[in-house]
DNA sequence: AACCAGGCGCATG
DNA sequence: CATGCGCATGGT
């Protein structure tokens, strides 16, 4: 590989490139990377041109290759802050582990899931689009109806015989027939969402930094639920995820509950006031507590 | 066949 | 503000 299309990013303490591939790669079928032997392999877009790079473990550091376009000082900054921010990688884990050692419920989870970081959806409007697709389905259904949302209206590159998709731009979705998203198992309202945050993105009424700005957490988190298909669970989520709040609790999350309940910190899903009391343990580290409550589940494997 | 799945919006108390 | 209900649609 020429040392001009490769970077090495020195890897942080608490983290772990194994969880990673292990979060990205659990049973699903994301049609937003691929993994083989290892290694991670992602379109990005950057201004309109689509990079692709690989990213693998090298000693100390993570390996990035540019397999596909222009190695830029710019280009390569940016895939940079890209993975650092991906991978959460810089963040001092260490006094969310103090935390969980004082629960005696949750401290083997320092050992198990060592190094686990909270893996984000950089995209803003992917992540939306995300929650509303995933919204009181089946994952491993919510996986194939994005699929087909992507293989069609995401932009696309071809190498060494593999297809690698980014997400679709606001306004390709803001303009869909939305019979064409009923096609693909879209119920009507999720069909009107998806359009509906679509246009918001594409007019310029909703957007990352501009959310990012406001003054806090509550003012952000009601933004986002100002808009037809966005409810508490789906803002929480996005803003954990997209823009790693650490308050983005997806509260009557699913398999948060189902977590909950594998550790017997709750037996029915209306006992909110031991939810909150576990979280208000963890101020500062909710979004990471969910999200390695998460992984403490068992993924069902598909045939 | 019935119940479930990483909810949401809207109408009522 | 909390609760209840209809909604869509595939998976098990």
């Amino acid at each position: 590989m020429n040392s001009e299309r490769t970077i090495l990013i020195p890897i942080p303490a608490l983290f772990s490139f194994d969880e990673c591939l292990w979060f990205l790669n659990r049973n699903y079928d994301d049609c937003l990377h691929i993994i083989k032997d290892g290694a991670i392999f992602k379109s990005i877009e950057i201004e309109k041109e689509i990079l692709l790079i690989c990213i693998k473990e090298n000693g100390g550091f993570l390996e990035l290759d540019i397999l596909v376009g222009e190695p830029s000082q710019e280009n390569k900054a940016y895939l940079v802050a890209y993975v650092r921010e991906w991978f959460d990688m810089d963040t001092n884990i260490q006094p969310f582990y103090d935390k969980l050692k004082t629960d005696g419920r949750l401290a083997y989870m320092t050992e198990r899931y060592k190094g686990l970081r909270l893996i984000g959806i950089s995209n803003l409007f992917e992540a939306i689009c995300w929650c509303i697709i995933g919204q009181q389905i089946n994952l491993s259904f919510a996986y194939k109806v994005k699929r087909r949302l992507v293989e069609r209206y995401g932009p696309r590159i071809d190498f060494n015989n593999e297809s690698y998709y980014t997400f679709p731009e606001p306004e390709i979705l803001a303009n869909v027939d939305i019979d064409d998203l009923k096609a693909m198992q879209f119920s009507q309202q999720k069909a009107d969402y998806v359009i509906g945050i679509a246009k918001a993105f594409a007019s310029g009424s909703l957007d990352k930094e501009s959310l990012r700005a406001l003054p806090d957490f509550t003012a952000r988190k009601k933004a986002l639920t100002a808009h037809k298909g966005i409810g508490a669970w789906t803002a929480n989520y996005a803003l954990m995820k997209s823009l790693k709040e650490p308050e983005g609790i997806p509260h009557g999350d699913i398999g948060l509950l189902n977590a909950l309940s594998s550790h017997n910190i709750i037996h029915e899903r209306s006992e909110t006031s031991k939810i909150e009391a576990l979280f208000s343990n963890f101020a500062g580290w909710e979004s990471y507590l969910v999200f390695y409550l998460w992984r403490s589940l068992t993924v069902k494997v598909l045939e």
